[in-house]
DNA sequence: GCCTTTTTTTAGTCATGGCTAAAAATTTTA
DNA sequence: TAAAATTTTTAGCCATGACTAAAAAAAGGC
């Protein structure tokens, strides 16, 4: 009887638990292999307490490790980290588009908002949302199965050539900074631009706007800054 | 410097302090006193534990505890609590509203939501749904002020007279069991009735909606209705 | 292949917020 | 007013999730 109730209930995980989670999920998908190191930068813990939770993820099933080898996530695993994922970008989009808060500000919110509820709360969440495909810095929003559909045909700025023309699409840093020095540049999302030059000294740019303005491009932005090239 | 930092520094509560704070708010206004007792039930803990926590409420000054003597809150555990069933009501709405949760389904969110955030979103969150002056289950929305406007002629539903013609206006029990039954009876917030008959053998009534419906309604109900008799 | 450096783990602590069981204080009853 | 019942507190314990400092393991340099 007790073991079935093992079976029947769903296994709970602590906001903590979960953002370990999350964190081996991004590093997953950055280096191949999460290092304790890294993991404690991402959860801003130490390496000592990076193996104790571990420890207990693997336990719980969530987490594969191997003592020196790094960890990576099981299916389950996985799947959490993919639904935090889904609720951390639509919390973003909600703050965004129905509270007003500048794209800059909504990324601490978000992480403690994805800590709430379960799938019912974030599915009718979606729905108010009308089912969007990215969140407000352009990442793509996965969908109630956990499938994260991947941004095609984006490429960073800096691999632009003269003559290109492209829409911007993604961020690769969201820290408020950088957004807020893309505000200070006019670049936002969905925006257009032609790359009119391409300076050699210090390999940055000058895009122009659909509507003729130009903007001066430091190679360090671009490199962050994601883009759709478009037919002409 | 270490001291202005204090000064400087607003104290930050746990959700569990948080949830300490909320209770003695409402035993104060329930039965004027917090006895330790009636905490311990209210924030689903023992009586040991109580003390323990209002140890610390009171050394970080939020509430006031005199041993045996229960305990109240100071202004800023007032303020405190108020902001708490301010941000608790406004989800609830935001749940109703925009997500379309039944009225009986939202508390258990609301009490996750309500510790997420600060002044910033809780006061869009305000604009966004418009300012709205009652929760799903007709309680008072405190606003951004701290002040908790109360519900004006609003008396139990066991106390109208034969005759009476009253609107359904709140609710005294919000637990799911008695929402729902309500649900069944067909009674909502804002609906008119005319109450028809008092049957003197249970104390049960006969309530007449406008279009004629009738409604058998027991004292146990009605004691947990609150209404706002109408002039005509 | 050994020595140094880096990374990871162990061991021991701490704070939070629970718990139980027993003791103490208060209130009620007779 | 004294005994009984209730309420509150104390004392000691536990789990979680952090931490530091030291030990151990792995990787790199020569």
């Amino acid at each position: 009887m007790a073991k079935n109730f093992i079976y029947l209930c769903e296994m709970l995980l602590s906001p903590s638990q979960e953002n370990y989670l999350k964190a081996i999920y991004k590093l997953e998908a950055r280096e191949g292999i999460a290092t304790n190191q890294a993991l404690a930068a991402l959860v801003e813990a130490t390496p000592a307490s990076v193996t104790n939770m571990l420890r207990k993820l693997t336990d719980a099933g969530f987490a594969e490790y191997e003592a020196y080898q790094g960890a990576t996530l099981t299916a389950a695993g996985r799947n959490e980290a993919v639904t935090l994922v889904r609720k951390h970008r639509l919390w973003e989009v909600f703050l965004v588009e129905k509270l007003q808060y500048d794209w800059d500000a909504v990324h601490a919110l978000a992480e403690e908002l994805e800590h709430i509820g379960g799938d019912e709360l974030i599915n009718r969440l979606d729905a108010f949302l009308d089912h969007p495909a990215y969140d407000p810095h352009g990442d793509p929003i996965p969908n109630a199965k956990g499938v994260v559909r991947t941004r095609q045909h984006a490429i960073a700025a800096s691999d632009a050539k003269e003559g290109d023309v492209f829409v911007v699409c993604g961020v690769r840093d969201s820290s408020s900074l950088f957004l807020q020095h893309l505000d200070k540049l006019n670049i936002a999302l969905g925006k257009a631009y032609t790359l009119k030059e391409c300076l050699e000294f210090d390999r940055s740019a000058v895009w122009v706007e659909q509507e003729g303005a130009l903007t001066n491009v430091s190679n360090e932005v671009a490199k962050n800054v994601l883009i759709q090239l478009t037919d002409e």
